[in-house]
DNA sequence: GACGATTTAGACAATGCTGTCTAATTTTAC
DNA sequence: GTAAAATTAGACAGCATTGTCTAAATCGTC
């Protein structure tokens, strides 16, 4: 209702068919995930857009082009937010369990918590077996750089910090399990924790890790 | 096309009502959890139940209710399962680390590499939406109680067990997280571990438990 | 071997969706 | 203001699906 309110007011407010095509691909997005690839009708996606069903066959000349570019559109969203938060990991050992805390929450706030992160996710547990390149393209870009990244963070971390890490691929992976273990359940579906609980479950989760992982040292 | 063939055979070997209403169930799961609720066709359903459309009709008034039905199905397999592992949770600490890395790696085989699991996990992820009440109830009886039982067998262990655990809702719960932080993204899709792979990973993952959690007393 | 219940194949109407087409209307650019 | 481009509403064929119905075939049981 309300999405539908908002999203036929861009198409007929803002001007060009730029517009039109962000509001399709959103109303798409929408659509796709809430009834999956073969529950979601054009004429639906159509009215949420505020867009004429042959405008979007002009733009997109078949629902599975649609559907493509839609996952494309979101995966590149999501890409250039998660890299952007990887780009604050502490470098500084001066407060250690702090600064985790507070990336963890960053993490978890655009990575999971966010609306792009929710639909590609359950567009791949979806229609991913369809689409098998598209999976695999996400599995690439998606964890598989993140995990990656994070371990070659940690890494360098560890230079300057009191941790003792002899996989950090590893310690990567389970610090990722460990900051989403409370968001989990909530997650399959629409719950989106507050601020407040995402720092508690952040902090308990590194205090957790910094346990495993962290020397007395100073 | 495996799978067809042995349940037609199953259908038309077996006799009896009851047979074919089993063959209709696991069909039935199978083609909602490919094709998801709008995508399930009832024609295919009964083909690959090796069963005429009619009798679906007959046993199921229609498609909803036969999709309830698979639900509720699955639900309880997977329920059963569950608790006959947690029964098996160790009492002693002589060999903590190892028993609790056996433990993980039953967890993991019949609760994520299951293919029950699996087919609940999707359809709750897809189909979730759609029927909140349904969702409600798997969230109780499944993630709710395994946290709430693990929970109470760590407080059980940590009488005998060196273990330093303040909050053992908590540490339930990132147990978990951490002992499914290798499938987490393979399980996405049709991957399968190895039982070897299980190994491993249920072996450092519990390293990592107890290393946050154990004590260096004993 | 026969009777009652179940199952089957197929036809069937109703419905909804995709993707195309057209003719009218609006927007954009100059 | 005008001409070109984009958008719209609506009709349309083709197709798949759901759920019903019927008459024949099969099965379980006595």
């Amino acid at each position: 209702m309300k999405k539908f309110d908002l999203a036929s007011a861009d198409a007929r407010s803002q001007k060009g068919q730029f517009a039109k095509r962000v509001s399709i691909l959103e109303a798409a997005a929408d659509v796709f995930c809430r009834e999956g690839f073969s529950g979601a009708s054009i004429d639906e996606i159509a009215v949420e857009a505020g867009v004429s069903r042959q405008t979007i066959y002009n733009h997109y000349r078949e629902k599975e082009t649609l559907f493509m570019a839609v996952i494309q559109d979101i995966m590149d969203r999501v890409n250039g937010v998660l890299f952007s938060i990887l780009a604050t990991f502490p470098e500084r050992a001066d407060n250690l369990e702090e600064d985790l805390a507070a990336f963890a929450v960053r993490l978890n706030k655009n990575c999971n918590c966010n609306q792009d992160a929710k639909f590609i996710q359950k567009l791949i547990s979806t229609e991913g077996n369809r689409y098998p390149h598209l999976f695999q393209f996400w599995r690439e870009q998606g964890p598989g750089k993140t995990d990656r990244a994070l371990a070659a963070l940690f890494a360098r971390l560890a230079h300057v910090a009191p941790l003792d890490i002899d996989d950090f691929d590893l310690a990567a992976r389970q610090f990722i399990a460990l900051i989403k273990a409370d968001l989990q359940m909530g997650g399959l579906f629409g719950e989106t924790p507050s601020e407040a609980e995402l720092e508690i479950s952040a902090r308990k989760a590194v205090r957790t890790f910094l346990r495993a992982y962290g020397r007395p040292a100073a």
